[in-house]
RNA sequence: GUGGGUGUAGCUCAGUUGGUUAGAGCACCAGGUUGUGGCCCUGGGGGCCGAGGGUUCGAAUCCCUUCACUCACCCCA
């Protein structure tokens, strides 16, 4: 006998998880759509150095690369937005801003641990072609409705600008190479505070008691982690052009945000925020919950370098990622993903095996009124039939007996009430369909 | 890559200072009820106690090794 398993850090997903995850997916899919973006979809395998090099030191160890046949180096793809520059730069022609969504999985070679997988899906979304800042607006606003369209309400969308933090790094005598690790280091705030932070940037940088300073009275300021410390920040970068340049794509944002609605409690400019891959050139955003504790569910920024390295001309490109995993790991936190859900209807027992017939005729009718519906394959006992329909979560079963042959009736039983009447197919079936409605 | 925790039935877990044939709840199967699930009652199947080695008259229990799972760090969705 063969053991029966999986390699750790990837799953099963059984019919009760996956009715869920195509919920969510439908979801978030639709919201995509109404911003007119469209699927696209690329192959789980690239070569190697289409992926490699361009997440930092720490993402390309997360690459699963081996050797196909042929002994090409070969890799499954790390994320959606490499392979989508790939695409970009191998279509030209594509129409520009050109809008896409990507639903589907990604592979890294992490330690598995709670909300982290070695396969996961991402559901991206990007805009390739423009500059302007409303794109970026765009994509928070999809986030904060897709968000909400599940079921969220203890979300916070983090925003900010590389532009601003390279500005106050440059400013501050960080030379580029260190810029990076810069970063990373002020996005740890988060998790190990601000004394935390200190100490990192002391072991790597001389830090000024001014730059402290700047730190304290910017950065880690919670005021002027709010969107109305904008004009507070601008004093971090004065003299800066890229600096302003940043500031004002934040206003724009901001505009885009009021004109739409997005109420302030769901965001804010946090300019701890700094996300550690290291494409990333302009107006980055997270989401955290607070919740489980589980990093970020979705995450994303402005990548305008990206695609030149694929092609002679730089395309300036813009986007963001949702975790499903981790939507659905606050969903079961919350309470609602755990129940197994069916897309059955009616179960159709089998009283006596020469009722097949019948029975195959009424499940017919049934389904071409649009109903999803089963016939059970043997004559067992009721009480096995009905358990069985109790188990699989399916709310009615139809039962078709010598007496209701006789008098050319259908009994329809609700299992969630424990209620039953005897109709005829035509009256059945409004019935079920009313109680979809419900 | 670094550190912690846990491995006993399909699942969640008991199992005393080492001592007869390793337990419970849930789940599953059969019956109580030959036209009715959930509640109740009765019975039943299920275990290389993660694996390998050692100590011992005797090991689920102690020691060593190894594997698996899991949580955290790093990093990330």
């Amino acid at each position: 006998m063969i053991i029966p398993q999986i390699p750790k850090g990837f799953r099963d997903f059984l019919p009760g998880k996956m009715n869920l995850r195509k919920k969510i997916i439908g979801a978030v899919t639709e919201v995509f759509e109404s911003f007119g973006f469209e699927p696209m979809d690329t192959p789980c395998l690239e070569y190697a150095e289409t992926l490699e090099g361009k997440y930092g030191e720490e993402g390309d160890r997360l690459i699963y690369k081996f050797q196909d046949r042929g002994g090409r180096s070969v890799a499954l793809r790390y994320d959606l937005t490499i392979p989508l520059s790939r695409v970009v730069a191998t279509y030209p022609e594509l129409t520009r801003p050109f809008k896409r969504y990507q639903i589907a999985p990604v592979w890294r070679a992490d330690k598995p641990q709670k909300g982290r997988f070695r396969e996961f899906y991402q559901c991206d979304i990007d805009i390739i072609g423009t500059e302007s800042a409303y794109a970026d607006g765009e994509l928070v606003i999809i986030t904060y409705l897709v968000l909400k369209k599940i079921g969220f309400d203890n979300f916070l969308i983090r925003i900010n600008n590389r532009k601003l933090l390279n500005a106050f790094a440059v400013k501050e005598g960080i030379n580029d190479r260190q810029v990076p690790s810069f970063f990373r280091s002020i996005d740890k705030y988060d998790k190990i505070g601000r004394d935390g932070v200190m100490k990192e940037l002391q072991n790597n940088f001389t830090v000024s008691k001014s730059l402290e300073t700047k730190l304290d009275d910017y950065i880690f300021s919670e005021e002027n982690r709010k969107q109305t410390g904008l004009s507070e920040i601008a004093k971090l970068v004065e003299g800066m052009p890229a600096g302003d340049e940043g500031l004002r794509e934040l206003e724009t944002i901001r505009d885009s945000f009021s004109a739409y609605g997005v109420p302030e409690k769901y965001y804010m400019f946090d300019f701890s925020l700094a996300r550690g891959l290291d494409y990333y050139t302009g107006p980055i955003f997270e989401t955290i919950v607070t919740e489980p504790r589980i990093g970020s569910i979705t995450g994303g920024g402005r990548y305008d370098n990206l695609i030149g390295l694929f092609s002679r001309n730089p395309v300036p490109a813009t986007g963001t990622s949702f975790g499903l995993e981790r939507i659905v790991t606050v969903l079961d936190e919350m309470g609602i993903g755990g129940s197994d859900g069916t897309m059955t209807r009616i179960l159709v027992t089998l009283f006596d095996a020469d009722l097949m017939a019948d029975n195959l005729r009424i499940a017919k009718t049934m389904r071409e009124a649009d109903l999803n519906v089963e016939v059970y394959f043997s004559p067992q006992k009721l009480k096995k039939q009905l358990s069985y329909a109790a188990n699989r979560g399916i709310p009615f079963v139809v039962i078709q007996g010598p007496d209701e042959i006789s008098q050319g009736t259908i009994t329809l039983r609700n299992m969630n009430k424990g209620t039953q009447e005897v109709l005829s197919l035509g009256d059945l079936i409004s019935t079920v369909k009313n109680s979809v409605l419900q």
